[in-house]
DNA sequence: ATTAAATTTTAGATAAGACTAAAATATTGT
DNA sequence: ACAATATTTTAGTCTTATCTAAAATTTAAT
């Protein structure tokens, strides 16, 4: 019931990745992910394995087994929860909490993720639009499309963000883009797929990488 | 400057005990403290040596540095800034927070704890009485006796446990005496120690043994 | 002052998690 | 099909933090 750190880490990785992933997730890829060695993960899946948090056949890749699953989700659960901690209550900005919550998230203590969940007020997001697995580890799932998939005229309001590096968070503040800013795409060039778009009052020129990285939710 | 979980507990362990041992603190003592064994802590004992914590000499036991004394008085005042939260903001009971508190104050981030401390309103005590270190590691002293050092007709208010387990602290919570409460000492039974005091309105009785756990502020 | 007992340290072993180098397997290109 | 390349696993080593058993040292008792 209760898992090492590392094993923590590993799993919620897995769990990332296996949502891109087609097929079984790849060693490397998870090397990749954790910063780590192949050789390191091998290692470790073997472990997960015998502990049925994941199906492992020799060079065919992972896969979370239903309890792995509710694992992964209930660390996910925790890192979101204390992200909007630290921004609600503590005022940190959104881009200085990740590192912090990746030590919290694994806090063992039931009780406490309760309270937590209840001191908040039960939120659905995290400070980055991340929906928060409620303790069965059920997902909100909604609407949403990335900018990049609008068309010229469209418009809708800012959701969340795919990446969430501190770089990308805080070029998005000098944009002057954050979660529930009204988004419209006023151009969309060919060439690169660049968008002169309307934020707020006042209109923005962001490139395909930024558009690609920022969720709307269109109206 | 970051230390390791065990590290960290070992510098806690060693400075609690230092409060009470006259001379330094014996390697028997530490295992005790820290349920483990002797030559465990001999040979953490040398490394934090190494690291300029502790001053150590072979079957001398060991004393804390400036630096380890500073680096325990930081993870004690993360300790108790997080009981703090714990109790005032999640609404856990007193008995309920050390646990978790043991795992919080390894979380490494100094922001965070400015952050957490101002939230809490710069508290000096925690949900125990215990004093609350600042920054630089200050504790602001107070004058506090045991209750079985006062005599009959003497009285003030509960400003702390020494003992701080679960099992005492409910004990308390059944004689309705908690941080703030007013006692006032009627009859001390010369014969074994035991007081009859009077709590708020009411009259109890406490044993010895209670008495000598239990901090008073006189008036 | 010796001896007995308690404490502390050393030596050697184990487990978790990570690494490097080498071997095994799978995938790709021609 | 088969060689070249990429991926994955194995074998062996390392570090941290433990432990047990034995040796060294200190403390207490006669
Ligand atoms: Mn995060
Ligand atoms: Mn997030
Ligand atoms: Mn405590
Ligand atoms: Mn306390």
């Amino acid at each position: 019931m209760k898992y090492s750190l590392s094993e923590e880490n590993y799993l919620k990785a897995i769990y990332h990745l296996e949502k891109i992933a087609a097929t079984g997730v790849a060693t490397n890829a998870i090397a990749e992910q954790m910063e780590t060695k192949p050789s390191s993960v091998t290692d470790m899946v073997k472990k997960l394995s015998e502990k049925k948090l994941v199906n492992y056949i020799k060079y065919q890749g992972v896969t979370l087994t239903e309890k792995g699953k509710k694992t992964a989700l209930t660390i996910i659960r925790k890192h979101r929860l204390w992200e909007v901690f630290l921004v609600d209550k503590l005022k940190f900005h959104w881009d200085q909490v990740h590192e912090i919550a990746e030590q919290l998230e694994h806090i063992h203590s039931e009780e406490l993720i309760t309270r937590l969940d209840k001191f908040l007020g039960e939120p659905d997001f995290d400070p980055h639009g991340d929906p928060i697995p409620d303790k069965d580890g059920n997902i909100k799932r909604t609407e949403k499309k990335l900018l990049s998939d609008l068309n010229k005229n469209q418009g809708g309001v800012c959701v969340g963000v795919k990446e969430s590096s501190p770089e990308f968070l805080q070029y998005l503040d000098k944009k002057k883009i954050t979660i529930g800013t009204k988004i419209k795409v006023l151009g969309k060039e060919f060439f690169d797929g660049s968008m002169v778009i309307l934020v707020g009052k006042d209109q923005s020129f962001i490139s395909k990488k930024t558009a690609e990285n920022l969720y709307v939710q269109t109206n």
